[in-house]
DNA sequence: GTTTATGCAAAACCTTTGCATTTTG
DNA sequence: CAAAATGCAAAGGTTTTGCATAAAC
């Protein structure tokens, strides 16, 4: 499912116009990474990326890759999947539930709505395999976060 | 948001009717490190129940616990936050969109729905923070894992 | 008693950091 | 040219593995 050529072209300009705004160099390691990103259907991780980039740029070093991407994060320019920063985190509650989460701290919330546990699915989700179960995830800041100073 | 009593002795059977059923052994270890994932009203990571279980059982390993988990996981006892194991892994796909993850391989697919862009939020979500997106994913096993034999 | 799980220590793995060198604006 | 980014190598942190010992069935 890869993003088709002009979609590609939409993403690298939002790219550069988020570097430049924030006032970072335009490295041509940085416009690489994020030519390798922006044309990925799947969901890489920095070890794929790595890979991709360095057919371009033999020299690139896979800890470049992660202040890249680190960056876009910071920049709002990507969103990550997974847990946040490294670890992994364990939920005991099997029975059905859903989640708000802090982008900024990584607090993660419980709470319960039958409504979203008996969400409709998609005609062509259900193309893709058998769903068991349905998960919503509010993504915003908490309470705390929302009291501390913006950055920007 | 701890668990009330009878819930978390409602969690405490079936962890153990889930070992007694596939035959493995009810170990001290696994008893307490079940008692205290089964307690835990967040989310903990492997460090925080090895903190928490070594107060009962001085002498558990940090290893022991992450053996547990992944048991539980395997049996479906638990589920953990984030696709898979351990990796971070990024989307350079700003725009609104939600994901099918196989539970199994851990494959990542992404749909759009405006549906679901929109979702109306509860209450009690609102009074946590304040929400910037809704993110919906669909858990299920994805085509090519339901043709693979399963192991139970 | 046999099989399975544990604890230890060491390895493997993923991600970050410090610093000299290079590149960008 | 000044400021910022890169590459390297080494460190930091998390998770896994091998193996002798101990515990469960």
């Amino acid at each position: 499912m890869k993003p088709a050529p002009e979609e590609l072209q939409r993403r690298m300009n939002h790219f550069k116009e988020g570097f430049k705004h924030s006032g970072v160099k335009l490295t041509h390691q940085r416009l690489e990474i994020c030519h390798e990103v922006g044309k990925s259907g799947d969901h890489p991780d920095a070890e794929a990326i790595y890979r991709s980039v360095r057919k371009r740029i033999p020299t690139v070093s896979l800890d470049t890759v992660y202040r890249t991407m680190w960056l876009l994060l910071d920049l709002g320019l990507i969103t990550t999947l997974g847990p946040h920063r490294g670890r992994v985190r364990f939920d005991a509650n099997i029975s059905s539930h859903h989640h708000f989460v802090c982008t900024k701290c990584g607090l993660i919330h419980d709470f319960y709505s039958e409504e979203f546990d008996h969400l409709k699915i998609p005609g062509d989700v259900k193309a893709l395999g058998s769903v068991e179960k349905a998960h919503v995830e509010f993504r915003g800041l908490c309470l705390r976060c929302s009291k501390k100073k913006r950055k920007t």
